[in-house]
DNA sequence: CTGTGATGCGTGCATATACACGTATCATAA
DNA sequence: TTATGATACGTGTATATGCACGCATCACAG
């Protein structure tokens, strides 16, 4: 008789699988940045913000694959905590996103803890699996729907 | 030059990549279910408390991996639209899940919904990726600590 | 019977996520 | 200059998720 046991989570659910994956995944990140006191969704934020210099919300958004009303609550916390600041712009329609001192300070200490957390990934689950995984992403999102912001706009 | 427009999320982060993923096909799933008027997440709730029989919330969430509290919420809108029945148990401190009538009609109406979602998936990718995925849905969850409940109780 | 660990539940709090709407401003054609 | 589509934002509402806590009950050793 096969294992009977305890680890035996055999959905077929293709959805429910990656759902899984994603629960798993993000507490071991979470874990890791626990002493930043960031979560993964809020260091992937700052990253890009920081990376791609000061942009408003929906570059964001866009960047990132997030639908745009997400993102305006998420970068709530961030904005609350004085990681990031949300200064108006020339067009007075949108703000412009940047990292506060204190942002890039965390950042500072956060990187490593999530290189750390990216490295393990790496080893453990391997290259192929990763390009793998990648290029699931990216098809899956080929699939799906263009999110609601893009969709039935005045139709 | 590469492609250098739309189309270009080289997120280099592991865990927001499957997390983008994870959104992309919950999208997929959410979208096909619509009819039914059931999320993919509810769906699996429903689908695992009718095959495995009248259980209680703490053995539903082990079958499923989700934190004991999640569901204590997440089953809210599923007994509010009379799908499950919630009722007390011998033991006065569980409960037992099961499907109510109406939970059983839904389910008739939305499994071929999600039949449709499941095989175009298994056809756009492909047995081997899904049973990459599967197998990294296994090894993450390994790698990833016991979740909170079992974790240090009392310690 | 009584103490104690194990088990089962629910709540407060905080974050993540998306959709439906409504509003303001820009840009441009007419 | 004025209508109109495109663009940028925020809110209301609802679900999903997990952690820290606290409470009740069961099972069982003593």
């Amino acid at each position: 008789m096969a294992t009977k046991n305890s680890l035996q989570k055999p959905s077929v659910c293709v959805c429910m699988n990656v759902r899984r994956a994603s629960r798993a995944i993000t507490r071991i990140y979470d874990q890791a940045l626990e002493p930043s006191g960031l979560k993964v969704t809020q260091f992937s934020l700052l990253a890009n913000i920081d990376a791609h210099g000061p942009l408003n919300i929906s570059a964001l958004a866009r960047l990132v694959t997030l639908d745009r009303t997400t993102l305006v609550r998420n970068l709530r916390p961030l904005e609350s905590a004085g990681l990031i600041v949300n200064a108006p712009s020339s067009d007075p329609r949108e703000r412009q996103l940047s990292l506060a001192d204190k942002g890039l300070l965390v950042m500072g200490q956060a990187r490593p803890q999530w290189k750390d957390a990216q490295r393990k990934m790496r080893q453990t689950v391997g290259m192929e699996n990763l390009q793998v995984l990648d290029h699931l992403t990216t098809l899956l999102e080929g699939l799906a729907n263009i999110p609601a912001q893009e969709r039935g706009r005045h139709e």
